[in-house]
DNA sequence: GTGCGTGCAAAATCTTTGCATACGC
DNA sequence: GCGTATGCAAAGATTTTGCACGCAC
């Protein structure tokens, strides 16, 4: 399946809402959010990553200041926070195109694919409505060998 | 028929797994794995948790061995790992009476409600099967607010 | 210029590990 | 008695925080 990279709009919605808040577009924030938005909406990565990548490309940022954006980019709703396993968060891209995903796991290799499901979505809701929750999100972990792995 | 009031010592599952590889039953894993049992299968712990509780019956146990033990316990099919949000891996209690059960967390308070739901397992059987995958478990972890935080 | 954001290093958490001793079997 | 399990403390790994300086607005 192909899905075509979407276009983003012309004002940074990142830089919208920063601003909103009285708070400041730097470009530390935007190498991250680019990072992410050039890897796709697919992309899992940890603090310890991302630093890397950055670094890699003779951007100068400390591992701090890439915490704080991860908390401040999840707080706004730009990524989404995700415990899969051992070794620490990853964070992902958060896609209007992928409002319901979720998680095949690999136990053994950590491999990590991609899936959708309203049945899930469903599932969610009524659970929380017969306890009086107010849904925010649900997400299905799904743990499993992959082929290469049994 | 009425046995005299015999008291035959059952070697617990635990006890027999252990036996069976050559490790032994000690006081600190049977407290461990007690509390869990007191406290029943809808709890979920952390280490710290596990240490105060058994430290305040008077059971002395370090936290080191808590980890090893909890690592054990985990391993031979005993508890469950749980990443629901931050502060820590929790744990709780595997109970064949509850085979696919899920969980409803209040984001704001961290109450958790657990639920069941066939409908779940289908899913995850069945996006493991499109992608070659061999299901281990599926666990919807739904993110709310309960009545009491909004 | 104001005050938010960053880098640095130290601190805070959470978890694991090395080693000598204790003890289950 | 043999070899695993424990306790302790130190080390690791991950994440947060205090503070002075820099920079976005």
């Amino acid at each position: 399946m192909v899905a075509s990279p979407r276009y983003i709009a012309l004002p940074s919605p990142l830089e919208n809402e920063l601003h909103q808040k009285g708070r400041r577009m730097t470009p530390q924030r935007k190498k991250v959010l680019s990072l992410f938005q050039e890897l796709g909406s697919g992309i899992h990565l940890s603090a310890e990553e991302i630093h890397y990548k950055l670094t890699q490309t003779n951007t100068k940022i400390s591992l701090a200041t890439i915490y704080r954006t991860l908390r401040l980019l999840v707080t706004m709703g730009f990524l989404n926070e995700l415990e899969l396993s051992e070794g620490g968060h990853r964070f992902e891209l958060l896609s209007d195109e992928k409002p319901d995903h979720h998680h095949l796991i690999c136990v053994r290799c950590g491999r990590t694919e991609e899936f959708e499901s309203a049945q899930v979505l469903q599932t969610g809701k009524s659970a929380a409505e017969k306890m009086g929750f107010k849904l925010i999100e649900s997400t299905l972990n799904v743990r499993a060998l992959c082929p290469s792995c049994y």
